[in-house]
DNA sequence: TCTGGGGTCCTAGGACCC
DNA sequence: TCTGGGGTCCTAGGACCC
């Protein structure tokens, strides 16, 4: 029978430094930013020991600082934490009859024939131990949707199979938001529609959702509270659709030539990215976030035979667009690239990481 | 207390065309 | 007096994920 297998890496960014650093095992850990929790800056990622005091990913660092006064904080090191990574996927690729699609630096699907599924996830997180010295969790399912989310119930180094055997059962009574792809947002618009529950949302009238979502996303919302239909591992390689670069400052720009300068400079960066790819541009955007709360986005097409001359012009339109009466925090540029014809055919709405 | 940096995909409304 | 209907393109914004 036909498998779902979701593989995460346990505090992976964490693990990955107390691997190298042996003597900061069992200490509560912190990895974000530049490492220094004075700055403007996010937590990546907390060990455990970190998160018994209530620290996680996406929280301010000065916060989680103040939380855990005797935290080691460090900084991120994006390309130790790729090569771990890519250990760990050849590791997967390797495993017979494997059928691998990443989703990020720290986890990944995997499609697999078999008639013992928990056997083939410890055997797997065996492998995946041996090669890396790495821990993972494994989220078994027959939907992609299911072994996801089923990951969470195995945390830590364990295994948890969702099916539709279970389903109703594990997930029924639980909040809309604990679906992945479900957020605050939405949560609140299901509420205010009397949608609480997972079960609740997997019998909402379709003609309802379709009215609050759109026909896309309000067909996509039901299918997921009934925990998915598609257990198709896709191992294509992933295509980028763009590429963007985005930079806070640790203190906000006001100078209309200082916002000009440093918004040219993350074009620049954009560009080389871009110009590395070899496709053509077709389109930008520019988000800014005014202080404090606010972000705008300023976007513009391409014609797709622009040379880069041509786009930094266009960018200056937007640029200039950027009310120089506030001080900014300027977000990022996203250069958006020209793609086959045929790439996005075909794809259900998945959501970012898919 | 004050929120990173890298992504993907969806929706709405107006312009424009036939 | 009532103002098609289908399509594409562009812009802006929203939401979510790791």
């Amino acid at each position: 029978m036909h498998w779902v297998l979701h593989v995460d890496l346990d505090q992976f960014i964490a693990a990955v430094e107390v691997l190298r650093r042996p003597e900061l095992a069992g200490l509560p850990l912190i990895v974000g930013g530049r490492g220094d929790p004075t700055e403007r800056a996010v937590v990546s990622t907390a060990s455990y020991e970190a998160r018994e005091f209530g620290v996680g990913s996406g929280m301010p660092l000065r916060i989680a600082a103040r939380k855990v006064p005797d935290a080691v904080i460090l900084p991120v090191d994006a390309p130790a934490y790729l090569a771990a990574s890519a250990e760990v996927m050849d590791e997967l690729r390797a495993q017979p009859g494997a059928v691998v699609q990443v989703l990020g630096w720290d986890e990944a699907f995997v499609g697999v024939d078999t008639d013992d599924p928990e056997a083939y996830a410890r055997r797997l997180q065996q492998a995946v131990l041996d090669r890396t010295r790495l821990h993972c969790s494994v989220g078994i399912g027959d939907t992609l949707v299911r072994a996801k989310i089923a990951t969470g119930f195995g945390k830590p180094r364990g295994v948890f199979r969702l099916t539709a055997q279970n389903w109703d059962e594990v997930m029924g009574d639980r909040g809309v938001i604990e679906l992945w792809g479900v957020g605050s947002k939405v949560s609140k618009r299901l509420l205010s529609r009397g949608i609480r529950t997972v079960a609740e949302l997997a019998d909402a009238p379709e003609d309802e959702l379709v009215a609050e979502f759109g026909p896309r996303m309000g067909l996509w919302y039901r299918e997921l509270g009934q925990g998915g239909r598609s257990a198709v591992v896709d191992d294509t390689p992933w295509v980028p659709r763009g590429h963007s670069r985005e930079t806070t400052y640790q203190a906000d720009l006001t100078d209309p030539a200082e916002i000009e300068r440093a918004a040219l400079a993350l074009l620049d960066q954009v560009l080389d990215d871009v110009a590395e790819d070899g496709r053509g541009v077709i389109g930008l955007a520019l988000k800014v976030r005014y202080a404090p709360f606010t972000t705008k986005t300023f976007t513009k097409r391409i014609p797709e035979t622009a040379d880069r001359a041509v786009v930094v012009d266009r960018a200056r339109e937007l640029i200039a667009r950027i009310a120089p009466d506030r001080a900014v925090r300027l977000l990022g540029l996203r250069a958006e690239m020209a793609l086959p014809d045929d790439a996005r055919e075909g794809r259900t709405p998945t959501r970012g990481a898919w």
